[in-house]
DNA sequence: CCTTTTACTTATCATTTGATAAGTAAATAA
DNA sequence: TTATTTACTTATCAAATGATAAGTAAAAGG
């Protein structure tokens, strides 16, 4: 097994992933809001709830900068903040009914092209990409 | 198959190669450059030559800011435009000598970070993963 | 009780990025 | 030959982003 060759492989296929994403997602965010607040939303829909220190951290967004964006966010209604009644320094952020029917919007144009991708897919291939995706989330992507 | 649920799986996955990748990848590039300049040095180190006009659509970034970050990082020696000879409207880029440089020390890094994630991984489970990453990318990833 | 730490906010600033209008020079088409 | 298109540049501007300093209020620790 040569990791070097490995490595180049993955390079190359990172790059592919990214791209596709890129091809997928693209116009399916609303002109109304960032791309930072954008994936802020993407995050807070599939964690929610969460806390904006959480936030913070897999976004890769300082505390000050995160704090402004959730403001934002707050001030478009498309997220709530709600304390934690055990410690009143935290927060819990959900979408509002907004932001749910935002997002909704937003991957239902994402799986519809998605969908438009793979429809001359054949069974078997599309049972062995599930078979691979599983094995690389589990054993390299974790 | 169940298409929808195979959609949920890409979602998360994707994911999950976009935060690995992040992590291999923070703090490898020079502080000298901006993400969008070093975005750009790692496309032209793959695929040198390239055109301004392939940078701008591979980057999703239009001419004149493609022009002006090349220009940029011209002006930091990390790049040379060559003229082509049949067509004087065109150029190619290259990588400088400093560029090569600078990116042969980020890959190594990444490269480090990855062969010190991979340490532990038994050879079957390398070979699983490196025909996982062939079919995702011939697929579904192309 | 007092100090320290934690979670989050506010304010400010420089830099980066994205968008657009207008321009040059070379190649191609009419 | 002249008009049009292509490839790239220059200039300018607004908006988004990132970084930092300073602050509040609650919780935890001594």
């Amino acid at each position: 097994m040569d990791k070097n060759a490995l490595f180049y492989k993955l390079v190359s296929f990172t790059t592919s992933v990214h791209r596709v994403t890129h091809e997928l997602t693209k116009d399916a965010k609303s002109d109304s809001i960032t791309p930072v607040q954008y994936s802020i939303l993407e995050y807070i829909a599939v964690s929610q709830p969460v806390t904006p220190s959480e936030i913070s951290d897999c976004q890769y967004m300082s505390m000050p900068n995160t704090s402004r964006e959730l403001r934002k966010l707050s001030e478009k209604n498309l997220i709530e903040k709600i304390i934690d009644t055990e410690d009143r320094r935290k927060q819990y952020i959900r979408l509002s009914f907004n932001g749910e029917k935002m997002m909704k919007e937003a991957f239902d144009s994402i799986e519809s092209r998605f969908q438009n991708r793979i429809q001359d897919t054949s069974k078997e291939d599309l049972e062995e990409i599930e078979r691979a995706i599983d094995l690389l989330q589990e054993k390299l992507f974790y």
